[in-house]
Formats: structure tokens, C-alpha cells, sequence
DNA sequence: GTTTGATGTGATAGCGATACCATGTCAGAT
DNA sequence: ATCTGACATGGTATCGCTATCACATCAAAC
């Protein structure tokens, strides 16, 4: 491997002035610059990041914990930090949770331990300790989707209640009276505001409340919920999160009832193909793309230093209306 | 930050029998060994893995480079690969391409100056002297899902030509004499090869070939090269990648021609929702998670020395029957 | 003519960990 | 009594880079 040493003695100058030519930061000659580039050119010299991460204290790189990166909507978020700290010259360090307390803390300790700048994490439930040890030791830390009580850290959510409760809202006013909620486990933070959703919207119009809880989060444990829920024998179905509703719709067809006109669906997540069945599938929209960009946005603020109070930011949901659901 | 030296100062030893007391390596006696695990623990000591990779020549990380990891593929296969090198310590640095080379190989310089140990990258179409360079410098490296012509290092990739050929002689067979593929821009290697498994099936069967290429690989120019493509009125299409189904499916739905009865449907790449359509979509499969582990495997190999000559996985597609095409 | 400050360069000392070697102890073998 | 080798420990150098400081030079300022 060439290092800067090789460069600079090529170039006839000492290490230090290499590495000022190079970085820019400091004097240096024009003429000395211009031999450095050159000899740098020539021996196909590549900067070796690990020792200025370690001289200097940062290794311009971002750890990501997500549960799973198969999930549509973690995906896009990934995708969209990923492209934002990139601009700012940072390399996103992308690991799976699984929902696995006991994984994501060994991963934030192996992120930490390769001396990430920073962490953006979908917390799992259970116990965060490792959260709060990083926020104690000034690690700046933003979460995405879900929030640790009591952590002082920076958190990117939507309105899931709110949006919980609209969904609810236009199957009632759509007429429908016996509406079941198919729900991830109650254990993360963002079903368990779904869920309240739901339910305020329920009781406040004086409906029963039915909830299937699924075991997981696959789309398995959403159809195994269905099939509960469906018991009830109810006339619409409220689904806490993309793979629910595909495990409802799995549920559904092989009963060979027809969504729209034999029971209603309305489901959380927007996705490529919810306008592609039919009919096309009414749902609670999340804004992917802007909550990861809020993320990294946030994180980049933190990394800028400003140690500021943990901020928290709601992002809207939207209802949007096809045809799941009877409409029209 | 706690470093070894305080630890070994807590314990009353030297760093150097703190550092094989921790790591096992080397020999420690029983009671220095528990006196700098209790001292580690008290202090909350984190090797500081920069440094050790600075002396160790070796980070425990591997740079991937997708096009876009919202590609249910790309997420497929990224989530198998990291799976599979997290299980031997190794972290995986996850970038995209956006199938720019450009950007490819900035990426690719970028993970290299972190001093990756390894490389997974989907290779765009292009200048690929960043990729031979890391070749010709020892890095391993695997290709997947395309392989760059006269590239020696390692790839997985699909019987692209013959998925697409057992695609179209199914078409065939039931009966269709027009059908058109909506591909991916011929600059793919990929799409390249489907592209010709269409075009022999097609010849091979003394039918009329055409072929409606797409700008991008994005569904909307799926859709754009699927309006093109309508210009023939055939009665099958053929599409050669799941953004490019999505996007024929969108133009299809717009003219309001019903899949499976006005107009036949065969798509690369099988998904969730290829099941939740009406009719459920015929479709070749690929062994996404199986294609990640493989990569991940020959990685492994390679990272574990022996040199040996480049090999190239072709994994098998599977033609799933559903009732797209009109079948039954 | 001295002072000042901008400009330019290099020697040295780390960053935190481990490789390597030197040193020492002690049991058992001869 | 000496030798051998396993066990145990620590000093020193080093990985590649940059922060810091010391030291020049030289033009403009007074």
C-alpha cells in the first residue's frame, strides 16, 4: 500500500506538507502542491481513512440499527439517510435488529466500537441500556419510527395516533360498525399508538373494540392474526403496518372474501403495488422519504455540534382514500 | 474515552497483558485475567476498534454497493449478506449506485480508503477501472447479480437467459404469437441476458420479436416503455424486472385491459404482492436470500486466503405458474 | 531598520491498539 | 546441578496520519 510517506518523498517534500497539499488545510506552496498531486497521481495513492480516524477522532461514517431492511418502509428510510449523509461525506454502516433487544444492543456496542460519529436507530422493546449509555457518553443518537421513553435523544415519528384514529373515522363514516384492528405487537412503541388510535376512535363513537394481536411482525403473524379477527366476523379490517395487511389480504383471499365489497381494509403504509389489486387498497400513507431525511438531518445538526435539547419531530401521515373500503 | 492503558492501570498490569488478557490471545495468568475483565467492566472499556484495525490491517468490515436498496431484490440480497458476514464479526457498509458509475466508483474509492476488507458490489454499467483496480490489488471482491466482462473475481448471478426462455415458451405454449418484452435498459448485464433469452425463445419459434426498452429502471419507465410497447397490440408481454412489471401493470391498469384475459403478464422477479393481484402473477423467481448467502460465502472464502481462480454461481431460476397468462 | 504578520516547511509526538522481542520464573527431565 | 520448555509479563516499536510547534523567509508597515 502507498502511503503518504511515499508520496511525499516522490514529491521531494516532507510527510506534513504532503498531507497540507493534499487536504488543503494549512500552507502550502503552489509549486509543492502541485508536486504532491502529481506524485499522489502516479502511485495511485488512496488516503488511509482508519488513521485519520484515528489521529483525528472521527471516522466521518453513521451507524443505522433497523429492524429489517426487507421492510418497504425501512428500506426507503435507509435509503433516504444514506443519500443525505452521503453529500455530507459520511458512509451509512446498515444492521438488521430483527426486534431483537439483545441484538441491537451487541450491534450498537460493535458500531461503537468502530467509533461511529453517530447512531440512528428504530429501537426495538425491551431493554435500551445501551441507548442510554450512548446518550450518556454524548453519542449523538436520533430514532426513527419509535421512541424510548425517558431517552433524552432526538426522535423522527408521524402522527400515529392521529393517523390511526382518521382511518378509523372514514370506515365509520363509510357506515361500517364492527371494525377489527389487526396490530403488530404491542411492544413497539409506533403499533402501540396505532392501536390508541384505533381504540379512541372506536369508543368515542360508542363501537366495540376488537384487536388481534399478531406474534411478530411478519406477514405470517398478520395472517395468523386475521384469522382471529375474522371470528368476529367483522365488516372492515384497520392494519397496523404493511406486512399486517399483506398477511390480511393473504387471510382474506384464501377465504375467498372479497375486499371493498365483503369486508373493508384499510391498512398502514403506502406501497408500489396498493393501486395494482384490486380494488386498490386505502391506506394511511407515511411520509418514508422525508422522515429519513429529517433523520440524518437532525443527526447532522447534532454531528455540527449545538448540543441543543433533544428534539422531537411528528411527521403527518395522510389518509389516502381508493377503494378498499366500499368508497364509491 | 477509557482506553486499554487505563484498564491495565486499574488492574495493576501492563496494556500489553491487559490486551491479551481481553483478547485470549497469547498467555495470561488467571488472576491478571480476572483483575482486567473486573477493571474493563468497571471502566466500561470499548476496544477501540480504529486502532486495532490500524495495527491489524484488517477492519471487519465489507463495503456493498447496490443500485438501490429499495429494490425489494437489492433489499432481499443485502439483508442475506449481512446476516450471513455479521455472524463472523464482519460489518457491512451498505452504499448505492443509483447505476451511475460515476458514483459507483467514488463509492467504491470511498470504502476503499476505509480500508474494507472485502467488496459486494452489483456493478453498473460502465467505466470499471475502479473495480479492476481493486482486483488487480488483492481486495476480494464478489459481483452479484451481473458480472463485468473480463473481470476476474468472483459472482452470483442467475440463468438469466434461460428464465427468461422457459418464460416465453410457456407464453408460447398457451398459445400467444405476440408477445413483446418491456425490458431494462440493455446496459444492464442482467437485462441483457434476459433480453436474449426472449429473443432465442422468440426466433427459435419463428415469432416476430419486439422489444420496448425502457430509459430507466425506475416503474415509471417501465410504464413509458409499456405504452411504446402497446403500439403492437400483442397479447403478452414479457418484463424482464419488478419495477418494470409494476410499471406495465400501472399502463395496463390505465387502459383498463384486464391481465389474463385481454392481455398476458410474465414478470422477472417474484414479491409479496404477486400473489395479492387478481389474477396472481406468473413469474421467474429468483433465490434472492440465496443469492446474498452465496456472495456472502465466496467472500468468506476469499477473505480466508486461498487465491484461488475466480468462480462464477449460476443460481437457478423457477418459473411460478400462476394464472397471469391465462392459464387454466 | 526593525517590527510585524503572512507564508511555507519539517521534526516530533502522539492517536489506541498489538507484534515482537527480551526477560524472568518454575516445574520436570537429564 | 544444569538444562529445557511452558508459562507469564512488560518494554518498545509501529500501523498511517495529522496536530503542534519551531523555525525559516520575505514583504509591507512604521
Amino acid at each position: 500500500m502507498t502511503t503518504i510517506r511515499d508520496v511525499a518523498e516522490r514529491a521531494g517534500v516532507s510527510p506534513m506538507t504532503a498531507s497540507r497539499a493534499l487536504s488543503g488545510r494549512g500552507y502550502a506552496s503552489d509549486g509543492a502542491r502541485d508536486a504532491v498531486r502529481v506524485a499522489a497521481d502516479a502511485l495511485g495513492y488512496r488516503p488511509n481513512s482508519v488513521a485519520r480516524a484515528l489521529v483525528q477522532g472521527a471516522t466521518l461514517s453513521i451507524g443505522l440499527v433497523v429492524s429489517d431492511v426487507e421492510n418497504p418502509f425501512f428500506a426507503g428510510a435507509a435509503r433516504a439517510i444514506a443519500d443525505q449523509l452521503e453529500n455530507h461525506g459520511y458512509t451509512v454502516l446498515l444492521t438488521n435488529s430483527d426486534e431483537n433487544p439483545a441484538r441491537e444492543e451487541r450491534l450498537v456496542e460493535a458500531l461503537r466500537n468502530r467509533q461511529v460519529d453517530g447512531l440512528i436507530v428504530a429501537p426495538s422493546e425491551g431493554t435500551n441500556r445501551h441507548l442510554f449509555r450512548a446518550v450518556a457518553d454524548g453519542l449523538p443518537l436520533v430514532q426513527i419510527d419509535r421512541a424510548v421513553r425517558g431517552l433524552a435523544a432526538d426522535a423522527v415519528l408521524v402522527d400515529n395516533r392521529h393517523g390511526a384514529e382518521v382511518a378509523v373515522g372514514h370506515l365509520a363514516t363509510l357506515g361500517h360498525r364492527s371494525i377489527v384492528c389487526v396490530s403488530d405487537p404491542s411492544a413497539l412503541g409506533s403499533a402501540r399508538e396505532r392501536l390508541a388510535g384505533y381504540r379512541h376512535a372506536i369508543r368515542s363513537r360508542g363501537l366495540a373494540e376488537s384487536v388481534a394481536e399478531a406474534a411478530g411482525v411478519t406477514q405470517g403473524d398478520g395472517r395468523e392474526a386475521t384469522a382471529r379477527a375474522l371470528d368476529e366476523a367483522p365488516t372492515a379490517i384497520f392494519t397496523t403496518s404493511n406486512f399486517m395487511t399483506v398477511g390480511a389480504m393473504h387471510e382474506l383471499a384464501a377465504r375467498g372474501l372479497r375486499i371493498g365489497s365483503d369486508i373493508a381494509v384499510i391498512g398502514f403504509d403506502d406501497l408500489d403495488w396498493t393501486t395494482l389489486v384490486d380494488p386498490p387498497l386505502t391506506v394511511v400513507a407515511q411520509p418514508v422519504a422525508e422522515i429519513g431525511r429529517t433523520a440524518a438531518t437532525l443527526l447532522l445538526d447534532r454531528l455540527g455540534s449545538i448540543p441543543a435539547a433533544p428534539r422531537r419531530v411528528r411527521l403527518k401521515t395522510s389518509l389516502v382514500i381508493r377503494r378498499s373500503c366500499g368508497e364509491q
